[in-house]
DNA sequence: TAGATTGTTAATCGATTAACAATC
DNA sequence: TAGATTGTTAATCGATTAACAATC
């Protein structure tokens, strides 16, 4: 069965990443083929989901059998797009963007970060573990001519949207915004936000949600 | 007309912090009253989705008018319950950990980090920006002593778990989760996730679904 | 009062789960 | 072959959108 074709949905995006963790996990423990049905058991999704989700790029498994971990994890990888490199720059290298410089686990995963920008003037020319931080009047030029395909935006939330346009005058492919607002790109670019207040502002209410419901349970 | 008290999808929770992001920006523009039709322009979800959001919880509006952006800035950060203190510990201060515990965004809003653990020898009785980071022998005492609400989870992946254990065991209420792992815990305590991986790997996604789309329509 | 806009019910849409025929 | 498990269609569930009566 080949791949569809069809729109894939988000929520089936989202999963994916997870799907392939655990098929990390079951690689090294040596486990050389898994059912719908054990790896519900493992993940926490639905047998029915699993393999409605991975039937959405196309038919991995065998009847009767199950399916081979390594395959499966070289079929998502690939639809992933984690089968090639990719080159990043951080654009602001204040103490988000120098995490993410020296973040170890995203260059052993084929993102490598070619390079900073910052505006600062006591930060320019230093380096993070052997990532150069360069003057911000430099990006665009260093993006054209390095092909660089993902912009990482770690500026403060008054200066996102002038870098993400930037970015993508210059010509990246992908941007990974961090800065708490919304910004907007062409929709030749792919956007993937990480809103930090957001999350914790989300945690808040859950700790808050639990507590209440603890004192109305203690009330009945 | 009081606030509901069924279950709300957690669809809905993700998007009250970016009412809230809104709601600021507005209240900085001096903008008073707003409808749902304008919100609805503004931040990009529909009128009646807005309505039915904030209906959740309460009718915050008044018919024929609108919403008070002030009221409803009020109301919404209540509800996510930031109209209080929340005191949380690090653990583990690489540099994710050395990071958040350096942004001062959090704590401007409320969310103030009392410390950081370590296992590293060379890291113990240094500090961060006024953040001391401590032996992560002493945590489960600190937590407790200090009455933490919020453990910041920054450890690599094999230790996530036991951390989390640990810090439950201590008494938090809540745990924010930076390890690329899933990890589990108590249902008394909120759990809340940033695997910055997945979502690099879903940009990679999109990237090359972009791309793809693109030569496809360029062959037709 | 007339106009505007909410709060809420009903309709639609999409995503998840269940069922089962196909097949290894 | 018999048993197991997929791939896929059908049923259900939940979330979003539309419609409109209530009311400021």
């Amino acid at each position: 069965m080949a791949a569809k074709n069809a729109k894939i949905s988000n929520a089936v995006i989202k999963r994916l990443p997870r799907y392939r963790r655990y098929l990390i996990e079951l690689k090294k423990k040596g486990v050389e083929k898994i059912s719908s049905k054990e790896f519900s058991a493992l993940i926490g999704y639905t047998a029915s989901q699993i393999r409605q989700d991975l039937n959405n790029f196309g038919g991995f498994g065998q009847q009767g059998y199950g399916y081979s971990v390594e395959g499966l994890y070289h079929e998502i990888s690939a639809i992933l797009g984690l089968d090639r490199e990719y080159r990043m720059v951080i654009v602001g290298a204040g103490n988000l963007g120098q995490a993410i410089a020296k973040y170890t686990h995203f260059h052993k995963q084929g993102f490598k970060v070619w390079a900073a920008f910052d505006i600062k003037p006591s930060l320019i020319g230093t380096d993070l573990d052997g990532i150069e931080i360069l003057d911000h009047e430099g990006m665009v030029e260093y993006v054209e001519k390095n092909a660089i395909d993902i912009g990482i935006i770690c500026v403060n939330q008054d200066n996102a949207q002038e870098v993400a346009d930037k970015l993508c005058f210059a010509g990246v492919k992908g941007i990974w915004n961090f800065a708490p607002t919304d910004i907007e790109v062409p929709s030749h670019v792919a956007l993937e936000v990480v809103h930090l207040s957001d999350s914790l502002h989300s945690l808040a209410y859950h700790m808050n949600d639990i507590q209440k419901k603890g004192e109305k349970n203690a009330k009945d």
